[in-house]
DNA sequence: ACCTGAACACCGTTCAAGT
DNA sequence: ACCTGAACACCGTTCAAGT
């Protein structure tokens, strides 16, 4: 007897972020996400082998949209490459302050990490906007510093731990300034 | 009718520790840790609020483990300011690597962060150290730069996100080269 | 004073049964 | 083909009762 599916794999994705987000990591269960979807917690491991499962495809989507986003403020900068890179590592800050669970899920948890080699294929792209400023020769170590930089900024940002003020916006602009004329004078 | 009580806040947060840095924080529930203990859960309750407020004493312990870890292997290195720095920064590192598990515990999770007065308390004798080395004016911006980055990586480290090989103990001492080569260039 | 047994609501997961 | 009810083991938490 054909039997209509009710729900496809995206929109139970999709649905999982958008809890995330709005009540914590925390507070979703398969059974709170199946009631919101019209279905029965079981019937989710039709689509995912279990909850990790379901949270990689999560923490993959996350990945998608932070590069998505990261290219987009790149595509619409200036064509010198130091303003470029500031560019979209101001658009990867604003993606964690907007998506902050998602964000903390994706990067703060050891035990749902998406698939290697399709985070491998989001960040080939990144490597070449860093080589444009730092050499093709060392990007891969300057991609992997700059990367260390932002991420270590927003985690530390998220996880409440610059607690004692100052322009948190214009501290993140410096950072990344000090670590690209680094590079440049150490690389040359 | 006096009753010797069998257990210390501090034996139960060093025995949680272990226990996450043995089989993970998902492993770690209030049954098993108090069976551990030679208790039972609900005993667990007379030391700490609930879950939450025992994982924050375990994240607080952690913290005192990994700034204590960082003075002592800077009060044996060189009186060179930079050097200082580059091996305490070494020393953070190899802390995270020891204790993965409680590391990204207390840097990957809102939910369970430690009293923020304690935390500023072990963070200030570090920007000392920074000051150092980028003079006092913007020592606070140096500080949270330098972190950021330091964590960033080993964050990135554990959560396997380094994955095209390379040395990455050669590319840490690079990447905190570059920016403390940055920092003194931009600051002079 | 300190600890526990029993109970509660909730969780992830499995699987035979329904349509 | 797709979904669910019922069941299982486990979880955090509360509280009256034990020693």
């Amino acid at each position: 007897m054909p039997y209509p599916a009710q729900v496809t794999p995206e929109r139970i994705v999709e649905q999982a972020a958008d809890m995330i987000e709005a009540e914590g990591v925390d507070a979703l269960s398969l059974g709170r996400l199946a009631n919101a979807l019209g279905i029965k917690a079981p019937s989710l491991y039709r689509y995912f082998d279990g909850k990790t499962a379901l949270l990689r495809a999560v923490n993959l989507l996350t990945n998608e949209r932070l590069v998505s986003a990261m290219h987009t403020a790149g595509d619409a900068a200036a064509h010198d490459a130091h303003d470029r890179l500031l560019t979209m590592m101001r658009a990867y800050r604003v993606f964690a302050h907007t998506r902050p669970a998602a964000y903390m899920l994706a990067y703060g948890d050891t035990t749902a990490q998406p698939d290697p080699d399709a985070l491998l294929a989001l960040a080939l792209p990144l490597q070449a906007a860093v080589a444009a400023w730092s050499g093709e020769a060392g990007s891969l170590t300057a991609l992997r510093g700059l990367w260390a930089l932002v991420h270590g900024y927003v985690a530390l940002e998220l996880t409440h731990n610059f607690q004692r003020g100052g322009d948190l916006d214009a501290t993140f602009d410096q950072i990344v300034h000090v670590y690209l004329a680094g590079l440049k004078m150490l690389t040359e």
